[in-house]
DNA sequence: TACTCGAGTGTTTTT
DNA sequence: CACTCGAGTA
């Protein structure tokens, strides 16, 4: 405990060391989120006051259920080297809402639980039921949207609207009839069962202890689940910060944090504000932002507060150009803030991995990575496409599921060619694939889905396979082989602004700081304003905002000029740079291998 | 059933 | 601009 105690402010202590009732921590960005989280559920376990497998926490995506989980296992295993916890094989469940729903589900109504299907899957379905309903709109993406956004409200929000009214009956009726649950689902159905109070009040015995994570992003589905997941009284932690909640598009709403104070009795609030991320400017360049300037003041710890830098671009490709050659010459050992200014930099060695460029869509990114090949620099992006979304490797992941047991009716008959062919081709080969590795099955797949192993793609896979032989979901493998940005290697990230929450950087660029860019046009201008708040406080030692005069985007010219956000900022701490006239001239530095 | 081509359309994203 | 989707053709 005093070891524990030595790691901790003393919020951040109150936070961890709160026994029992409701617990509201708003934690601002780089105060200790994720160790308060991960603290808390080791104190509960060290104490006694909560056995682990009492222990529930929920997070949104599986990275930070990830996270958490290591967290605490590294702090129990410290701790129980050194004599201090008994453990029992016993351990806290930590898991995304979405895998929590699932299991539990399975769990409560054993064989009647149905199974999990991917959005691209809900597409397909979404489409069916148009058509069958002769709809004149049969976009699937743009029907699934709608379907899903309705399904973020229990019961589902119907509005006005009476082709979607039809289009989710038959929908929910396609999915009854494969026996299939779409990712919605599995809040609302766990949901459904928590109205049976028996359920419920085994939930409340079995977890008495609840926490929650990012909580400013929950959906009203996810809200009521909270809800439903312990008493008024009961041992619930909810943490997040409402200034960070960007997620209005998928439902969420920062209030639910105000909720949660008179929906639960005698909520206890702490406020994270030691902030050990960012330069004191740069909160309260953040903070200006916010309308309510919630009595909150973030303070740093840091004690170097360099300014924001503005500087203003002719157009997208002068704008990556800089980027560009600015993050050659800071790895080259330059300090950022003095360049152009002619003061000798610091000595500080940056490594690529310290920069990051943001930006508010996707799109914005594609000059600067123009821009960094060109220069021979190496750069990841987050926005890799979803994996499974690929035909072949869609083909390979049925087979796969069809041999693991799941869900084999449905991916027959999904499968190019057809129910018949696959069943007559599966069915003398099935018996004894249990026992099969991964890669003796996906050799096996490649086989009879007649596909050429050599392929870049396919060695990939086979490669990615090797690395996790005894892998169950394929899907799961995939998609973490994608999307992970990995921290660690030696390259620029270019990431959206959401893509970018939870992150941090020593270097940012956040790019594209005009109006109807940030401020997007016919958004919630708050939200873009916590948008904003998110980009701002990435940083950990630097940031510079970009704007250019003309942009085409999507064949289009914008010309909104300087975001109005950046007016909104107290200037004093902006330092903003001219316009440079000269247009370095483009030199070849790093010839491309190929 | 599988592929090509042109019209149409645009934020952000997890499960 | 760049991509997705679906109509149309083989």
């Amino acid at each position: 405990m005093t070891e524990w105690s030595s790691n901790l402010n003393p919020t951040q202590f109150k936070a961890v060391t709160h026994r029992t009732g409701p617990l509201l921590v708003a934690a601002g960005p780089g105060t200790g989120k994720t160790r308060v989280l991960s603290y808390r559920i080791g104190h509960l376990i060290k104490t006694g006051d909560a056995k682990p497998d009492q222990m529930l926490a929920m997070t949104f995506t599986n990275q930070a259920a990830k996270e958490i989980s290591e967290r605490v296992f590294r702090l129990l295993n410290t701790e129980l080297s050194s004599g201090c916890v008994n453990n029992g094989q016993k351990v806290p469940k930590i898991s995304t809402f979405h895998g929590w729903a699932l299991e539990f589900l399975k769990q409560t109504l054993q064989e009647a639980a149905r199974l999990p299907i991917d959005e691209k899957d809900a597409k397909d379905i979404c489409q069916e039921a148009a058509k069958k309903l002769r709809l004149s709109n049969t976009k699937p993406k743009v029907l699934q949207e709608r379907v899903s956004r309705a399904k973020q409200y229990y019961p589902p929000r119907l509005t006005e609207d009476e082709d979607l009214t039809a289009l989710i009956h038959v929908y929910h009726e396609l999915l009854k009839k494969y026996g299939l649950w779409d990712y919605d689902d599995l809040l609302l159905e766990a949901l459904r069962l928590f109205e049976h109070d028996e359920i419920r009040e085994k939930f409340l015995r079995d977890f008495p202890f609840v926490l929650v994570d990012e909580f400013q992003d929950v959906s009203p589905v996810q809200y009521s689940l909270i809800k439903s997941m312990a008493k008024k009284n009961g041992n619930i932690t909810v943490i997040g910060d409402p200034n960070q909640a960007i997620y209005g598009f998928r439902g969420a709403s920062p209030e639910f944090m105000h909720y949660f104070k008179t929906d639960f009795e005698d909520v206890e609030t702490v406020v994270l504000d030691t902030v050990y991320r960012c330069p004191q400017i740069f909160l309260d360049a953040a903070t200006s932002l916010i309308k309510d300037r919630s009595a909150v003041r973030l303070k740093s710890v840091k004690d170097k507060t360099p300014k924001i830098r503005i500087k203003p671009f002719e157009d997208p490709v002068d704008e990556a150009n800089w980027v560009a050659r600015t993050i050659e010459q800071i790895v080259g050992g330059l300090s950022f803030v003095s360049l152009d200014s002619g003061t000798a930099g610091g000595n500080t060695l940056r490594s690529l991995s310290d920069v990051a460029v943001i930006f508010r869509a996707k799109v914005l990114g594609n000059p600067v990575a123009q821009a960094l090949s060109k220069q021979g620099i190496p750069f990841q992006r987050a926005d890799t496409p979803d994996p499974l979304a690929q035909k072949e490797l869609r083909s390979i992941w049925r087979v796969w599921e069809i041999l693991k047991g799941r869900n084999i009716q449905y991916h027959l008959l999904k499968l190019p060619g057809g129910k018949d062919l696959w069943n007559r081709k599966l069915f003398d080969l099935k018996p004894g694939f249990q026992d099969k590795d991964g890669p003796q099955l996906l050799s096996y797949i490649i086989d009879i889905l007649d596909l050429d192993p050599n392929r870049p793609l396919l060695k990939a896979l086979a490669r990615a396979i090797k690395g996790n032989p005894h892998v169950n979901s394929l899907a799961v493998l995939l998609r973490n082989e994608a999307d992970m940005l990995d921290i660690n290697i030696e390259a620029v990230s270019l990431l959206s602004i959401h893509a970018a929450k939870g992150l941090e950087f020593p270097i940012v660029f956040l790019i594209g700081c005009e109006s109807g860019i940030i401020p997007w046009k016919e958004a919630d201008p708050e939200e873009e304003r916590r948008l904003f708040y998110v980009g701002l406080t990435r940083a950990s030692e630097e940031i510079c905002l970009s704007h250019v005069k003309h942009r085409r985007l999507f064949g289009q010219m914008m010309h909104g000029g300087p975001s109005t956000l950046i007016a909104d900022i107290p200037q004093n701490l902006l330092i903003k740079e001219k316009a440079k006239k000269t247009r370095v001239p483009q030199r070849p530095r790093q010839q491309r291998l190929f």
